[in-house]
RNA sequence: CUGGAUCGUUAG
C-alpha cells in the first residue's frame, strides 16, 4: 500500500490525476482496502487541481512526519471533493474518518459538506440517510445542515417536507439564520411565488433577522422573473433607505432583465453608471451585456465590449466565449463562430458541453449535417459528455434534414447512455 | 488565526 501510494502521489504530482484514478481503480480491483492515507493523497491532488504539485509535496511530508491530520484536514478534504461534484469519494472519505491511524470523529461540519453535496446532486434521500446516521451518533445537527436539506428539498419542490423541517429546527432551538431565510426566500421566487417571497422577507424582520443584500438582489431577480421589473426597479432604489448600496449582482440582474426584455440600451445606461459608484465591473455584468447583444442582432456592440472588458483587466471566460459563438450563429456568421472555437482553445480555454452544443445547433441549422456530427464525436474526447441539449439539437437538425433513421439512432443512444429525453 | 449552507451571466 505505501509503494502505491508513492506511486499515487507522483501521479498527482505529473498533474495525471487519471493515471491515479485507474491506479486506484486498480487498488480497489486487487482487493486492497484503501487507507485514509490513500484517499488523502487522492483527494489532495484533485482538490489543488493546478497546484498538484504543491499539495503532493505538502501531503507527503504529512505522511513523513506523522502530520497530526484532523478533523479539519479532513473537512478540507472532503469539501474540496464536493465542490468537485465527486460525491462518492467524499462519502468514502467521510466514513474513512474513523478508520485511520489517527481516528477522527465525524462532525458537523464534515456531515453538512456532505450533505449539501449530495442535495446539489437531487440525492435527496442519501442525504437524509446521512441526516439520521448523525442521530445515531450523536453528532448534533445545526443550522447549516438544516438549511443544505432544506435547500435541496425546495429544489425538489417538497415543500411540504421544507415546513416540516423548519418547524423541527425551530422546535429543537436550532434557529434558522439568514442565510436559511435567503434559501427560502429564493425558493419562492423560483417558483414565481413572489409575494410570498417577500412576505417572508417581513416575518424574518419580525424574527430579528435582518435582511441584507443577497435577500434584496433574490427579490429584485424574482420580481423580474415574473415580468414585474417596476417592482424590482422600486426594490433597487429603496435599497440605500435600508442602509444598505446596491451591489455588482444588483446591478447585472437588473442588466440581465433589461438585456432579456430586449431593452439593451436601458440595461447599457445602468450598466454605464456602475463606475461611477464606484462598483467594478466583473465578467458576469460583461457576459450579461455580450449576450444581449448578441440577442438583439448587435453582433459589433457585443464584440466591442467583449474587446473592452479585456482592456478593463476582466478575462473572458466559457460563458463569452460561449455567449458570443452563439451570437455568431444565429446572425449568419458560422465560419466566425468556428474561428472563435479555435481562438478559444488555443487560448487555453476548455470548451464545456454547451460550446459544442452552440456549434452543432450553429453547424445542424446552417445544413452541415455531416460537420456536426463530426463535432458531436469529437466531445467525448474533450471529457465531456452529451445532455439533453446536445442530443436534441443534433437530432433536431437530422430529422429537419430527413435523416430520420440516424435521428432514431441518436434518441436510443442518448437512452442507453443514461440521458434521459424531456 | 484553520474546514461547511444563500443572490446575477451562455445552448435545444
Amino acid at each position: 500500500l505505501c509503494t502505491l501510494n508513492i506511486l499515487l502521489s507522483c501521479f498527482c504530482h505529473l498533474n495525471c490525476m487519471g493515471s491515479g484514478f485507474s491506479l486506484f481503480g486498480n487498488m480497489l480491483k486487487c482487493g486492497y482496502e484503501p487507507n485514509v492515507i490513500i484517499l488523502m493523497t487522492l483527494v489532495k491532488g484533485l482538490c489543488m487541481d493546478e497546484k498538484i504539485a504543491e499539495a503532493s509535496d505538502f501531503f507527503l511530508k504529512m505522511v513523513e512526519i506523522d502530520y497530526p491530520y484532523n478533523e479539519v484536514t479532513f473537512g478540507t478534504l472532503i469539501n474540496g471533493l464536493c465542490k468537485m461534484g465527486n460525491n462518492r469519494m467524499a462519502l468514502r472519505l467521510l466514513q474513512g474518518m474513523e478508520k485511520g491511524g489517527r481516528r477522527c470523529s465525524p462532525d458537523a461540519y464534515v456531515y453538512s459538506m456532505v450533505i449539501d453535496s449530495l442535495c446539489k446532486d437531487g440525492l435527496i434521500k442519501e442525504a437524509f440517510k446521512l441526516f439520521r446516521e448523525m442521530d445515531g451518533k450523536q453528532i448534533i445537527q445545526d443550522v447549516v445542515t438544516y438549511s443544505s436539506l432544506i435547500r435541496g428539498l425546495c429544489n425538489l419542490g417538497e415543500w411540504e417536507t421544507v415546513e416540516k423541517l423548519f418547524d423541527e429546527m425551530c422546535e429543537r432551538g436550532i434557529l434558522p439564520n439568514l442565510i436559511t431565510f435567503n434559501i427560502l426566500v429564493d425558493a419562492l421566487c423560483k417558483e414565481r411565488r413572489v409575494e410570498e417571497a417577500n412576505h417572508l422577507v417581513g416575518l424574518m424582520n419580525q424574527r430579528g433577522v435582518e435582511p441584507d443584500m443577497i435577500t434584496y438582489n433574490t427579490l429584485i431577480d424574482g420580481y423580474c422573473f415574473t415580468g414585474q421589473m417596476d417592482v424590482a426597479m422600486k426594490i433597487f432604489y429603496s435599497i440605500a433607505s435600508k442602509g444598505h448600496e446596491p451591489n455588482v449582482v444588483s446591478y447585472s440582474t437588473l442588466i440581465n432583465w433589461f438585456c432579456k426584455n430586449r431593452r439593451v440600451d436601458e440595461a447599457m445606461q445602468l450598466f454605464r453608471q456602475m463606475p461611477r459608484k464606484g462598483l467594478k465591473l466583473d465578467a458576469v455584468v460583461y457576459n450579461v451585456l455580450i449576450c444581449g447583444f448578441c440577442q438583439v442582432g448587435r453582433i459589433a456592440d457585443a464584440k466591442d465590449l467583449f474587446s473592452e472588458m479585456q482592456v478593463h483587466g476582466q478575462c473572458p471566460d466559457v460563458v463569452t466565449f460561449n455567449a458570443l459563438m452563439d451570437g455568431l450563429c444565429k446572425n449568419n456568421c458560422l465560419v466566425e463562430a468556428l474561428k472563435m472555437f479555435k481562438q478559444m482553445e488555443n487560448s487555453g480555454f476548455r470548451p464545456d458541453i454547451i460550446s459544442f452544443s452552440i456549434l452543432i445547433n450553429g453547424l445542424c441549422k446552417a445544413g452541415e449535417i455531416e460537420s456536426a456530427k463530426k463535432l458531436f464525436k469529437c466531445i467525448s474526447s474533450n471529457g465531456l459528455q452529451p445532455n439533453v441539449f446536445t442530443y436534441t439539437v443534433l437530432i433536431d437538425g437530422l430529422c429537419k434534414s430527413g435523416l430520420i433513421g440516424e435521428a432514431v439512432g441518436f434518441f436510443v443512444q442518448m437512452e442507453e447512455k443514461g440521458c434521459q429525453p424531456d
